[in-house]
DNA sequence: TGCGTTTACTAAACCGCTTTACAGAACGGA
DNA sequence: TCCGTTCTGTAAAGCGGTTTAGTAAACGCA
């Protein structure tokens, strides 16, 4: 029983006064004596007038719209980003939109594709595999687009990323002073320069030990079963294992749980993210915090108060700071002895 | 570099023909020979032609855009609910918007009126507590809405429910099995349908014993662990725990650790929802799982394919069947002899 | 009184698409 | 040859706002 709407046509009719005359009053851009004023106040009451967006879309050219494209909201890691965002932006007046592409590329590109063709007024892309150019390309042409949580390669836009080498550098200092020396990775794709930078972080961490080991995949959960399985075959040396995100690390502690690997006794074990409950796992998992909430924040804070005139603004590079988070999945190397 | 948008005009004139012609061919409404034909695809190939959507939604009076009005989106149920129909919609073309409410009754308004104003063509409303009657009215004035996961009293719209009282049932089934006659609920507020069920259902499984107490609040890993403190204090009778949903759940373990309270050896307990990773927690977590994907698909569906004309459509409620995850946080209770 | 300046508005173009109503040309049949 | 049909389009009126350019009336002031 709704959508008998009124138009601002009804309001000027009632108030006795001209279109132009409502639609630059509310608007804000006309001063008027009380008499008018409060004769369009009361039409507007009157009638429960509002514009309608599409016919001010129309006119303004734009949307109040933000896109969001990004891998997988069920994922707690990217939901959590998605609310802050959503927030964030809601607090603005700007609505958001949601575009979910499964890290597949041909999902990112239609995504890209639809948004563009939607004019929304700013786009924020996460993806969490290394992109064709093709992608780049296409963020590229959004007159504004913040590129979040994982570089992309090509992107001309600022990018807002969480401080990964740090991350990685806590989790090989830890690792070191509990005594590991021989440490391996589960994470995302060698070719991320998310992956690049925890890897060069944890090398240093570990005061220059590199990892024995890399095992490399995307971050979901079955890849997380497969590396394990891989791990526990191949990697028999290692006593420590650096997972790249909560993730893939449900799917090792399924894998080690299935297969009676323990969990530090055997193996320690640190995670990336900080998403999941991980304190109430068995046992409680160590991970690097990442800065979910702020990552969020600031990301839609660039895209609506960036200076987007400024070329030097699309070469930022946002750095937001991780914390390590010790609970009880880090022990002492299994053969402490034999492994210095 | 963009938004060198080419318009219908700039089609028309250089396929030399009328924008009429142009758009009717477009849009399908217009055979046309060989000629005409390939001379407008040609056009917009040249011009990489892409309807702009905001006339063309003030042209045609919809927006091909839902809205999903939720309370938090960071809450894993609720984001596997919103990932499920973002899928759903995405497929058949419609956009997505979202609107965290946090459960706030000025933010669910808020959002409706934000969402009514845009003339969205649909709208999902979930909400984790009783709203006053005026969202009941607010959403009766969509053209399209669906309830989600709560009932909402006075809105003349379908419903997608899981179905609570049987997962009472499973659970009180259970506990009553494993020799449980002490229970306790901790929930949503006792006015929630979903909690009404819940209960109901638990008793009839424990075979018509009630459940001693009942602690409720909102569904928030906070009053999880204000819930357990005061279950600790005041409930020393049950042996065994009911909780309404995993955020509170994990509220609740977070208590009883800090309190060397034993799961299942002192207490034992059952979750709802099963959309965190409960079977990794210590104990594993046996729960109630809510069928997640299929209700946001259902939902999205029956906002698309309903039979909106049919008054009867709108007193649908589809209640989807939940399943119950055995796991380790059933035992039996601590002093059976005492307790039958 | 006359002139410049506010004050208080308005007419009309425009944003870009859809759609109704209509028209000229070609064609077929009587 | 004339008339009724297709066929192939077009002109123009919306949809509901925003905005530019401009104007009539009132006001201040010399």
């Amino acid at each position: 029983m709704a959508q008998n709407r009124h138009s601002l046509k009804d309001v000027a009719k009632r108030a006795d006064v001209s279109v132009a005359t409502v639609s630059r009053y509310l608007n804000g851009f006309l001063e008027l004596p009380d008499g008018t004023r409060s004769r369009i106040d009361r039409a507007v009451a009157d009638l429960d007038y509002s514009p309608n967006p599409h016919a001010r879309r129309l006119s303004l050219g734009r949307s109040d719209t933000l896109a969001l494209v990004i891998p997988d909201i069920a994922n707690p890691f990217f939901s959590r980003l998605a609310a802050a965002m959503e927030a964030c932006a809601a607090e603005r007046g700007k609505m958001v939109t949601l575009h979910a592409t499964m890290n597949r590329s041909d999902r990112e590109i239609a995504a890209l594709e639809n948004a563009f063709h939607n004019l929304v007024d700013g786009l924020i892309f996460i993806t969490n595999h290394m992109p064709p150019a093709e992608i780049a390309e296409r963020i590229n042409r959004f007159p504004r687009a913040v590129v979040l949580d994982e570089d992309v390669k090509g992107a001309r836009t600022p990018r807002v990323l969480c401080d990964n080498e740090q991350g990685g550098f806590l989790a090989g200092q830890l690792l070191y002073e509990a005594g590991h020396r021989k440490v391996a990775y589960i994470g995302g794709r060698e070719d991320l320069f998310s992956t690049a930078a925890r890897l060069e972080g944890l090398r240093r961490g570990m005061q220059g030990i590199a990892p024995l080991r890399s095992y490399v995949d995307d971050h979901a959960t079955a890849s997380g079963r497969e590396l394990a399985q891989r791990f526990l075959t191949e990697c028999d040396g290692a006593t420590a294992l650096f997972v790249g995100s909560d993730e893939l690390t449900v799917g090792v502690l399924e894998v080690f749980r299935a297969q009676g690997v323990r969990v530090p006794e055997d193996i320690s074990l640190i995670s990336f993210d900080n998403v999941r409950s991980l304190h109430l796992f068995a046992p409680a998992i160590t991970a690097v915090e990442q800065p979910v909430d702020s990552m969020g924040h600031r990301a839609i804070e660039m895209l609506l108060d960036g200076d987007w005139d400024d070329p030097a603004f699309l070469e930022t590079t946002e750095l937001l700071p991780v914390r390590l988070i010790e609970r009880q999945s880090v022990g002492e190397p299994r053969h402490a002895g034999t492994n210095a």
